[in-house]
DNA sequence: TCTGGGGTCCTAGGACCC
DNA sequence: TCTGGGGTCCTAGGACCC
């Protein structure tokens, strides 16, 4: 989906379009309607506090504005831009609709988080551009949003072409292709070359894919390590062979939070105490309306220098109640150094269980019995 | 005035088991 | 009584993604 949240506020916003818009902030105001019909928005500007852009439209990015930078730092670039808080109960609706839609032409969909999925379009007898556009028709007619698609042999390329060509854009490329369409981008282009690989590579005389393409695997290798090394020649010339994932359990679910100003684990225990168990709560909540257990119960905390730090800590017997994490996540604060300030606290829970199948939880109880009735040695097996 | 919140995957060492 | 070779689980940190 294109620019997706700040698309969304615009369906009800229409007079925006056209302007820089930015979503995000902590706290900050929604538009206020006037006596006289006009809106009154948040300017950028005008933003003190924490807090990133979650998302930007194309014309705040034009003014370099983009996710995840600095709202403080956006607001010196594009001060005259509007500034509108989240609304994550809309872009879930809004997501749903949209997948809804791809699904009445081309159900085999693998979810990629709120805006982006992945098709496999390969039972499809239909040329590529007319399945392309009659996707994008479903998608505008469901929810009023454009959308950009890539169509390609596989997961990889297609990420890279869905973003060769946005706004509302359609890309299709086939293996040919690739030394003339792909190999000029930089490397950073890829699904998994990230900052810290994109600096090594660029280090390394590598800027763009073609001459990753041109790097020898044991060069690769040699500087990567063998699995990344590998992985980083065959993205070079496009080779993918992950499948389409139909559906997928969560692996963890967590609360985390920001606060508004650091925070000290002595000055500030009682409202330090009250943001954790809140964490505990909201965590304990989510397990329950998705129907999972938990067995490990893990904290972060991100001190005032930015340094993080995690502990968990697996429990005997799975858990979901806010006292039961409270208590767990509790014991893992223990075992963190509190002497610097604070600035972020979260709380995870992994080991999940669908709780139609967890073992109900007197497993240790019939563990006990077990030993109290045959009390002679268990000989191995 | 830096840097949100929700995730996944990988690595690596140590405990522990057979 | 100088100690191999598997395997799994737990823990901590980090890169990366949306």
């Amino acid at each position: 989906m294109d620019a997706f949240f700040a698309s969304v506020e615009l369906l009800s916003y229409p007079e925006l379009r056209g302007r820089p818009v930015v979503v995000g902030g902590r706290n900050t105001d929604a538009p206020t309607l006037l006596p006289d019909g006009s809106r009154r928005y948040a300017s950028l500007g005008a933003y003190v506090g924490r807090g990133v852009v979650t998302t930007s439209t194309y014309e705040a990015r034009a003014l370099g504005v983009f996710s995840g930078m600095g709202l403080m730092r956006s607001a010196k670039l594009a001060p005259q831009a509007v500034l509108l808080p989240a609304n994550f109960d809309a872009y879930r609706d809004h997501s749903r609709r949209f997948k809804v839609a791809v699904a009445t032409i081309a159900p085999h969909i693998e979810n990629r988080g709120i805006d982006e999925i992945f098709i496999d379009l390969s039972d499809i007898d239909e040329d590529s551009l007319t399945l392309a556009k009659r996707i994008k028709q479903a998608v505008f007619d469901a929810t009023g949003l454009s959308c950009s698609i890539g169509i390609t042999p596989n997961k990889l390329l297609s990420k890279i072409c869905s973003d060769l060509d946005k706004p509302d854009g359609i890309t299709i490329l086939g293996m040919d292709d690739v030394q003339t369409r792909i190999w000029p981008l930089a490397t950073k282009k890829v699904n998994g070359i990230g900052p810290k690989a994109y600096d090594k590579l660029c280090g390394l005389g590598i800027n763009t894919i073609g001459e990753l393409a041109q790097a020898a695997p044991e060069f690769l290798v040699q500087h990567f390590g063998t699995s990344t090394g590998e992985w980083l020649h065959r993205v070079a010339y496009g080779i993918d062979e992950r499948p389409v994932v139909l559906e997928s359990e969560p692996k963890s679910l967590s609360r985390e939070s920001t606060f508004e100003r650091d925070l000290h684990a002595r000055n500030d225990r009682a409202e330090l105490s009250e943001i954790f168990t809140g964490l505990c709560l909201r965590l304990s909540e989510d397990l329950k309306r998705k129907g999972y257990a938990c067995k490990t119960i893990g904290i972060k905390l991100r001190y005032a220098d930015f340094q993080s730090v995690t502990r968990d800590l697996t429990l005997p017997m799975p858990v979901i109640e806010g006292a039961d994490i409270r208590k767990a996540a509790g014991d893992c604060l223990k075992r963190v150094p509190l002497t610097k300030r604070i600035r972020l606290l979260g709380v995870r829970a992994s080991g999940l269980l669908l709780l139609g199948e967890a073992a109900p939880q007197n497993t240790q109880a019939q563990g006990d019995l077990f030993v109290d009735v045959f009390t002679g040695t268990v000989a191995p097996d």
